[in-house]
DNA sequence: GTAGGGTTAG
C-alpha cells in the first residue's frame, strides 16, 4: 500500500501503527492489547480507550464517514478534542500517504476549529502533500504561519527535523526551496542563507524566484554577490528580474558606477539588460539628482531595441517633477502619449505632485480635472498629495477639509493619509487632536502602524509628554509592532527634553549596545542632549565612539557641537570645527553658519558675524529666515535700527517668511530706542501677514511702554489686550507689576498682583521678593509689610533674605514694632537672626 | 513608478 512517493516507514512505532492500520483498513477491529502497545505512555484508566486505539478509532471514523460526516458527530468531535500531538502527527503521517486531501483539511480543521496547536512534525508533513499537490499558493501560506510561530533562528531546527524525519520524502527539493524563501519573505534573512547552505549540502537547488527573493532582500550588502556566485554555480537559470536587482542593489550601494559597468557586461547575454533593468536606473539616477543621467538611459533603451514602458515615463517624469522641470515633464507626458503608452493614474499623480511643489495648487487642480475627463478618476494618492500640500504651507484646516469630501466621495482613508495628517497636527503642536485623529483611526477599523505610532509618540515626547508617550510604545507592542530606532530616538529625544540626561544615557547605551539599532540619529540626539546642557566633555566623547563604531557623522552630529562649544564661549573651537566638517567630506549647512553667527553676534563681533555671508554665498547656501534673524539681531545690537527693517522687508523680496522671533527681535530693539511707534508699526505689520504675536511680543510691547514709553500706555494695553480676551502668560503681569513699584504706585501693583493670582499664576517666594524689594527701595514699608503678609495667607514661608530686607525697612521708616512682629514670625520659621 | 515618521540654529 506504500506508494512510490513515499518513503518506506521506519521506524519501530510507525511500523505498528500501520500494521494495525492496515488491519483496521481491511475492517478488522483492533484488539485492545495491539492498540495498548501502540500507547506512548501506560494507559491509566480503564474507561478512556488509550492512545493508540483513539488513532485507530479516529482514522476508522474518517474513512468511514469522510471529514464532514466525522466531523459532525459527537463522539469523534469529543475524540478530537482531546487529541495529543503524537497522536495527531501519527494521524497526519498516516493520512498523507493514504488521503493527501483528508490530510490537509484535518489538519486546517484542528488548527481552525479546535484551536490545536501542531507540532513541527504535523506541519512538514502537511507541507510535503501540499508540495506533491504542488498547491504552491497555500504551501507558502502554511509555511509562513509556520515561520511566524518559530520566529527568527529557527532554521538549525528545522532543518534538522527535516533532514532526520523527512530526507526521503517526495518533494521534499520544493518545501526546502519555499523554506528559504519564506525565511527570506519574512525579513529572516540569516535562517534563509542558512537553509540554502543545507540545501548545498544536499545536492538540492533553489528557485531562481528564492534567489532573486534573497538577492533583493541582501541588496544593500555585499552579501548580495555571494548569493548571486552561489546561483551562478548552482546552474539556476536567470530570470530578467535578476540583473535588475543586482543594478538596484548597486545603485543602493551608492555603487552607481558599478551599476552602469553591470548593465554594460549583461548587454548581449541571454537576460541582457531588460526594460526592468533600465527602469531601475533610471529610478535611481532620479534620487541622485542626477536627471540627466536618467535621460541618457532613457535614450540608450531605443538603442537597445527596448522600448520604455510606462513605469520608465513615470520614473522620468517623476524626476523631473522633483527636479522642479514641471515644463519637461509636461513635454514628455506628451511624448509618452505620442509613443502610445497612456498616462496613468500614477502619471498624474506625479505630476500633481509636481505643481504642488512649485506652489501652484491651481495647476494640480486643473490636472485633475484633465485627467477626470480622460475618465480617471483620483485615487488616495492623489488625495493625499493633497492633503500633503495643504499641510505643509500651514493649512491644515483645509487638509482636514479635504478628508471631508474623500470620505463623502466614498474613500476610506488608509494608514498613509491619516499618518500625514497626525504628523502636522503633531508639528503644529495640535497633539491632543492628533491623539482624536488616531481614535477616529481606529474607529474606521484601520491599524495603526509602526509609522503612525512613532508620530504620536514623537509628538508627545516633543510636548514633554514622555510618560504618555512611553504608555503608547507599550500599546503599540502588545499589539505586536515593535519599535524601531524612529521610536527609539523620539523616546530618548524625550527624555533629553526634559533634562533626564542619565535616563537618557541609559537609553542610548542599551540601545547602541544592541547593535540593532546603531544609527547616527540616536548618536546624534544624545550629543545634542549633553549639549544643549553644557556638557561638551561627554558630547565629544561620543563624537569619537562614532568612528570607533564604524559610522560616520553627519552635518547634524557637528552643528550640535559647534553649538556645545558656542555655548561653552569656545567659539575658536567652534570655529575650527567648521574646517574639520570640510575634511570629513561633508558641507556646512546654513544651520552650521547660523550657530557660528549667533555665536558672533553674542560676543558682539559683528565683523566676523558679516564674514560668513559672502562664505554661504560663495557656497551657494540659502540664508533660512533664522540666518537672517541672527543678524538682524546683530544689527539691532549696534543699533542700526533702519538697516535691520531693511533686512526683514529684503525678506519677504526672497520668499522667505519672517516669523515671530524675527519681530520680536525688531520690535524690542525699537522698544529700546524708545521709538514706541516704529514698534507698535512692527506689530501691525506681523498681524497683517497673519502671524499670531506670542507672549514674548505683547511682554516686549508691555516692557517698552513700562520702560521706555509711559506707564499709562501700558495699563491701557494690557486692559486692551484682556478685553480682546488675548492670553497673557505670567511675565506680563509681573512686568507690570516691576513697573508701578518702581514708580511707587503701590495700588496699582496690589491691583495687577490680584489679577495675576486670579489667573491661576503660580506666584513663587521669587516673585514676592521682587515686588517686596523694590518697595523696601522706594521706603514703602507699609505696602511691603502688605505683600508679606498676603505672601504669609498663600501658605509661602519667607526665606532670611526677605526678612532682611524688611527688618531693614522698617528699621529705617521706624516701624519698631513690626520690626518685633517680623522677629516673632522669623522665630516661628526657624531663621536664624543675629 | 506616485502619498506617511526621527536629530541641529535665532
Amino acid at each position: 500500500m506504500l506508494s512510490k512517493w513515499r518513503k518506506p516507514l521506519h521506524s519501530p512505532l510507525n511500523l505498528q501503527i500501520l500494521a494495525s492500520v492496515s488491519s483496521f483498513i481491511l475492517s478488522k477491529p483492533p484488539s485492545v492489547s495491539t492498540a495498548a502497545s501502540l500507547a506512548d505512555e501506560p494507559t491509566t484508566s480503564s474507561v478512556a480507550p488509550d492512545s493508540g486505539e483513539t488513532v485507530r478509532v479516529i482514522l476508522s471514523g474518517l474513512r468511514c464517514l469522510g471529514l464532514r460526516r466525522f466531523v459532525n458527530r459527537y463522539y469523534f468531535k469529543n475524540l478530537i478534542s482531546m487529541l495529543n500531538c503524537s497522536q495527531v502527527d501519527q494521524i497526519l503521517e498516516y493520512l498523507s500517504v493514504e488521503n493527501a486531501d483528508s490530510a490537509v483539511d484535518f489538519f486546517h480543521l484542528l488548527r481552525n476549529e479546535f484551536g490545536f496547536r501542531h507540532s513541527r512534525f504535523s506541519k512538514f508533513v502537511v507541507l510535503h502533500v501540499l508540495a506533491r499537490k504542488r498547491q504552491l499558493k497555500e504551501l507558502r501560506l502554511v509555511m509562513d504561519q509556520m515561520l511566524l510561530e518559530e520566529g527568527s533562528g529557527s532554521a538549525p531546527v528545522l532543518c534538522e527535523l527535516l533532514l532526520s524525519g523527512f530526507r526521503r520524502w517526495d518533494s521534499s527539493n520544493v518545501v526546502w526551496d519555499v523554506l528559504a524563501c519564506a525565511y527570506s519573505r519574512s525579513e529572516m534573512v540569516h535562517d534563509a542563507l542558512f537553509v540554502l547552505v543545507k540545501m548545498k549540502d544536499l545536492n538540492l537547488v533553489a528557485s531562481i524566484q528564492t534567489y532573486n527573493n534573497l538577492l533583493y532582500k541582501l541588496r544593500h550588502t555585499n552579501i548580495m554577490w555571494d548569493v548571486y556566485n552561489e546561483k551562478k554555480i548552482s546552474g539556476t537559470p536567470q530570470s530578467e528580474y535578476t540583473t535588475s536587482i543586482i543594478i538596484d542593489g548597486l545603485c543602493r550601494q551608492s555603487r552607481f558606477q558599478d551599476a552602469v559597468l553591470f548593465l554594460r557586461d549583461i548587454e548581449g547575454k541571454e537576460f541582457g539588460p531588460s526594460v526592468v533593468s533600465f527602469n531601475t536606473i533610471m529610478s535611481r539616477s532620479c534620487k541622485l539628482g542626477f536627471v540627466d543621467v536618467a535621460k541618457s538611459f532613457f535614450c540608450l533603451m531605443f538603442k537597445c531595441g527596448l522600448l520604455p514602458d510606462a513605469y520608465s515615463y513615470n520614473i522620468l517624469i517623476n524626476g523631473l517633477c522633483e527636479a522642479e522641470s514641471m515644463e519637461e515633464a509636461l513635454e514628455f507626458t506628451d511624448d509618452m502619449e505620442m509613443h502610445g503608452v497612456e498616462p496613468d493614474i500614477v502619471t498624474y499623480n506625479i505630476l500633481a505632485k509636481g505643481f504642488c511643489l512649485l506652489g501652484f495648487m491651481s495647476g494640480a487642480w486643473k490636472l485633475i480635472q484633465k485627467m477626470l475627463i480622460k475618465g480617471l478618476n483620483p485615487n488616495l494618492v492623489t488625495y493625499t498629495i493633497l492633503i500633503c500640500r495643504y499641510c505643509l504651507v500651514g493649512n491644515i484646516e483645509e487638509a482636514l477639509n479635504l478628508r471631508k469630501e474623500m470620505i463623502s466621495q466614498g474613500f476610506q482613508l488608509n494608514i498613509i493619509s491619516y499618518t500625514v495628517l497626525l504628523s502636522y497636527l503633531c508639528k503644529s503642536g495640535r497633539v491632543d487632536e492628533a491623539l482624536q485623529l488616531f481614535c477616529e483611526m481606529g474607529a474606521d477599523g484601520l491599524q495603526p502602524d509602526i509609522v503612525s505610532y512613532s508620530v504620536l509618540i514623537h509628538g508627545l515626547c516633543k510636548r514633554g509628554d514622555v510618560q504618555q508617550a512611553i504608555q503608547l510604545y507599550s500599546e503599540m507592542c502588545l499589539n505586536g509592532i515593535f519599535p524601531n530606532s524612529v521610536t527609539h530616538g523620539a523616546i530618548l529625544m524625550g527624555f533629553c527634553e526634559k533634562g533626564m540626561i542619565p535616563k537618557a544615557r541609559m537609553y542610548f547605551d542599551s540601545l547602541i549596545n544592541s547593535s540593532l539599532t546603531l544609527d547616527i540619529t540616536l548618536y546624534n540626539i544624545m550629543i545634542d542632549g549633553y549639549v544643549k546642557v553644557g556638557n561638551i566633555g561627554e558630547a565629544v566623547k561620543l563624537y569619537k565612539q562614532i568612528g570607533e563604531k564604524g559610522m560616520s557623522p553627519t552635518i547634524v552630529t557637528f552643528n550640535s557641537l559647534i553649538y556645545g562649544f558656542c555655548k561653552n564661549r569656545k567659539v575658536d573651537e567652534a570655529r575650527k570645527l567648521l574646517n574639520i566638517i570640510k575634511l570629513s567630506g561633508l558641507e556646512p549647512s546654513a544651520v552650521t553658519y547660523t550657530i557660528l553667527m549667533n555665536a558672533y553676534c553674542d560676543e558682539g563681533n559683528m565683523q566676523n558675524l558679516l564674514e560668513l555671508l559672502p562664505e554661504m554665498e560663495a557656497k551657494a547656501i540659502g540664508l533660512t529666515h533664522i540666518t537672517y534673524t541672527v543678524v538682524i539681531k546683530g544689527l539691532c545690537k549696534q543699533r542700526k535700527l533702519q538697516e535691520s527693517w531693511v533686512l526683514l522687508e529684503e525678506m519677504y523680496a526672497k520668499g522667505l517668511t519672517p516669523d515671530q522671533i524675527t519681530y520680536n527681535t525688531v520690535i524690542q530693539a525699537f522698544c529700546k530706542a524708545k521709538d514706541m511707534i516704529k514698534a507698535f508699526q512692527l506689530f501691525d505689520k506681523m498681524l497683517m501677514h497673519n502671524l499670531e504675536p506670542t507672549y514674548a511680543t505683547y511682554n516686549i510691547l508691555i516692557n517698552g511702554l513700562c520702560v521706555y514709553g509711559d506707564l499709562k500706555d501700558a495699563d491701557n494695553l494690557l486692559v486692551s489686550l484682556q478685553d480682546k480676551e488675548i492670553n497673557l502668560n505670567k511675565i506680563a503681569y509681573t512686568t507690570m507689576i516691576k513697573a508701578h513699584c518702581v514708580k511707587g504706585d503701590a495700588n496699582k501693583a496690589v491691583m495687577y498682583f490680584h489679577q495675576m493670582v486670579g489667573k491661576g499664576f503660580e506666584v513663587s517666594i521669587r516673585d514676592y521678593s521682587a515686588v517686596i524689594s523694590r518697595l523696601c527701595k522706594r521706603h514703602l514699608a507699609t505696602e511691603a509689610k502688605y505683600f508679606f503678609c498676603l505672601m504669609l495667607s498663600y501658605g509661602v514661608s519667607p526665606d532670611e533674605k526677605i526678612c532682611k530686607m524688611m527688618l531693614n525697612a522698617f528699621h529705617r521708616c521706624g516701624h519698631l514694632n513690626s520690626v518685633f512682629e517680623l522677629l516673632a514670625e522669623m522665630i516661628k520659621f526657624g531663621l536664624v537672626c543675629d
